[in-house]
DNA sequence: CTTGAATCGTAGTGGTCGCTACGAAACGGC
DNA sequence: GCCGTTTCGTAGCGACCACTACGATTCAAG
């Protein structure tokens, strides 16, 4: 699927051949659009709240962006950002721990930014919806999904090399950063400050095995 | 606000005095809707979807509810239970470590049973929305606050009796005890099982202090 | 058996939803 | 200038939203 899409978006570079041309920068105002989403979620956004934002009138974003469904999983990749990216940050942590420490202190931050909404857009904009949405819902699950594999494979390459013991857990442990990441979410939304969330971040990885001489 | 909920509610017990009686159980029907909100979301369930799960026509929900926010609210407290039955269970536990821990296993089989939708109503039911839901929103942040009070004064009782060391940060710990609960609803929502949240429940508390011989 | 009170089902209300038809406008190629 | 192409703004589509008017129905009281 990613693959095919990445294929038909080739010819993309060397297009805007004719035609009347776009009147607003697309990224720009995806990114507004982005902004609303995780202000108030996917179903709970209407078109009128994006055009008003956006500064785009409905037909545009239609043409622009095909229908609401697909301007939110653009919104949305674009919110979670490339997950190379992600591996490449983790595996230039030292350990795993500080790897994944330093993933949830940055959710931390990212969810208490005073020039975005609070919490976190994978979290909350498709917590809950219609049968109609279940796709996208789906959608930011497959995203976690991939979170999570890569801390899973970041954690398991610190046991193979001896810095986490054998017996640790991969799974367990990314799932605790995970449901700690999607957690402080709601913290931030219920007006937990950014001091907190860290403090919140830095105690979630109390639990972690240490690095040389093991806890058991 | 609850004090005049009780207070105007008192005359409650001698009523039913004239006038058509009620064709169903006002009980069994808000377990009906509340199952639907923590399915589908406040918003994101309509009255069509509430009336076919409740076997009941419009009008009569809004005659025996008031309106959908009233309705939501009042499955939210079902949902939510009595916040005195909480304190109750987590100062029988003889520790604050082991109350919190049961609180959190409680939540991981609540998010997995097979006959409740997956997840936290509280978390997922109102995550985001327009703006005319805010105050759904801050009812639902005001149960996550009294159930962040409780658990700080049972944590701060265990630290009045010196079984935590008195450098604990009650409000650290609470707030990590939510966001692990919270966070953990994500989770089950995303297909989580339950031993999978058990043990993120479990390695959540890793970090808490030792009882006896501080950790430090 | 009548009367008043409360709920019943039917059948809508105005409003907003996501989305689009359509003609005018703005481009590149010739 | 002219044509094909694409986007523009206006205006509005049918569907669904939360909610309710209204007359029939079912109870307790007298």
């Amino acid at each position: 699927m990613n693959l095919l899409v990445v294929i038909m978006k080739e010819p993309d570079p060397s297009r805007r051949k004719t035609g009347r041309p776009l009147s607003f920068d697309r990224d720009a105002v995806l990114e507004k659009a982005m902004l609303v989403f995780w202000e108030s979620g996917y179903e709970t956004t209407s078109i009128s709240d994006l055009t008003s934002a956006m500064g785009v009138t409905a037909p545009s974003i239609y043409t622009a962006f095909g229908d609401k469904k697909r301007l939110f999983l653009e919104a949305m990749r674009r919110y979670a950002g490339d997950p190379d990216d992600l591996e490449r940050a983790l595996a230039c942590a030292p350990t795993a721990r500080e790897a994944v420490l330093g993933m949830i202190e940055n959710a931390a931050r990212l969810y208490t930014g005073d020039t975005t909404p609070r919490g976190c857009l994978l979290a909350s904009a498709a917590a809950t919806g219609s049968k109609d949405a279940a796709d996208v819902r789906e959608a930011a699950a497959q995203e976690r999904r991939v979170i999570k594999s890569i801390v899973v494979n970041r954690i398991e390459r610190d046991i193979e090399q001896g810095l986490l013991p054998p017996e640790t857990a991969p799974g367990v442990l990314a799932d605790l950063a995970l449901a700690v990441t999607q957690g402080m979410s709601v913290l931030a939304r219920d007006g937990a400050d950014r001091e907190a969330l860290l403090a919140v971040a830095r105690a979630s990885m109390a639990g972690w095995p240490m690095s040389r001489g093991g806890v058991a």
